[in-house]
DNA sequence: ATGGCTGTTATCCG
DNA sequence: CCGGATAACAGCCA
């Protein structure tokens, strides 16, 4: 379930535990799992890079590095994505790789995994896809003005387009289906119909904010489960342990895989509907228009 | 056991 | 250009 707030997460594991290190040897298991070049001239680009820091920019990690044959600092940015199933941690040596893993580095002491088990996510050091993304929706000064003018411009539904990376970057199809409902505006509504009622457009921005910070207040608080073993019962790679019963973690959902149960808000059943061969999860009364 | 579902997005096509 | 459909893939669940 990697969107903004469990990479936002991830990145703030992964910047203390990499920062500082150097990649002494990369294996790539699965060539597709990297652009854009070969195993052999992506990994010798690799090799010798010191990690200076590891940081999120919409639904992407941001590895910068810096390499050894360049000048002292200039660097390189290495963009890595999750898919739907990314996973990404330090582990022992002496631990096995994990059976999905698409590439490894050693870091000397220890090594950096990458599993992946359906293959959708990408370790990159093609940068473009940065320059396609709108705005993050908690930066300090969100340009409401802009965000209101790109929806203007469109007749598809509101779901849909907040899910474009290029509108604001991070949000994917829970969180998409999250601040709808509280901001109490229906999925199937059109985009410029939304853009044209100021207060709507309010509200659904600040529910989007209100919703990722959420997330990422409860993502802070739980433990992080690598063992690859693990099921992740549905809430990334945090652990439960010690939090099955803590009502942020069971309620971290009002509408989401939330299919005929009450609505929290007025207990009419939580209806599901399929746009653009998603799930989208809503409260016909909440939501009306 | 088979078929339908799953958190993403690049790319193709009309 | 826009928007819809598809493909990339494996596992889970009814």
């Amino acid at each position: 379930m990697p969107e903004l707030p469990e990479v936002e997460i991830l990145a703030r594991y992964l910047g203390p535990v990499l920062s500082g290190r150097v990649i002494q040897q990369a294996e790539v298991l699965y060539p597709r799992s990297i652009r854009p070049w070969t195993p052999k001239r992506w990994i010798s680009n690799l090799v010798g890079c010191r990690i200076l820091s590891v940081e999120r920019r919409a639904k992407f990690l941001v590895f910068r590095l810096h390499s050894p044959s360049s000048n002292p600092g200039s660097e390189t940015l290495l963009l890595g994505h999750l898919g739907m199933t990314g996973r990404m941690y330090v582990q022992s040596l002496k631990d096995p790789l994990p059976k999905h893993t698409m590439l490894w580095w050693d870091l000397r002491q220890d090594r950096f995994v990458y599993e992946d088990v359906r293959r959708f996510g990408r370790m990159s050091f093609d940068t473009e896809a940065l320059s396609e993304l709108g705005p993050e929706p908690l930066s300090k000064e969100f340009p409401f003005q802009i965000f209101q003018e790109k929806l203007r411009g469109s007749k598809q539904s509101i779901k849909i387009r907040l899910l474009d990376q290029s509108l604001l970057a991070g949000l994917g199809n829970i969180y998409a289906s999250e601040a709808l409902h509280i901001a109490g505006i229906s999925p199937f509504r059109s985009s410029q119909s939304v853009a044209g009622d100021d207060s709507s457009l309010r509200a659904l921005v600040q529910s989007i904010r209100s919703v990722l910070q959420k997330a990422i207040r409860v993502g802070e608080r739980l433990p992080l489960e690598w063992n690859p073993g693990a099921r992740s019962n549905g809430v990334f790679y945090y652990g439960t342990q010690g939090v099955e019963s803590d009502p942020s973690v069971l309620e971290r959902f009002q509408v989401y895989d939330r299919f005929g149960l009450p609505c929290r808000r007025c207990r009419t059943p939580i209806q599901r509907a399929v746009q653009g061969q998603r799930s989208t999860f809503y409260c016909p009364q909440c939501q009306s228009a």
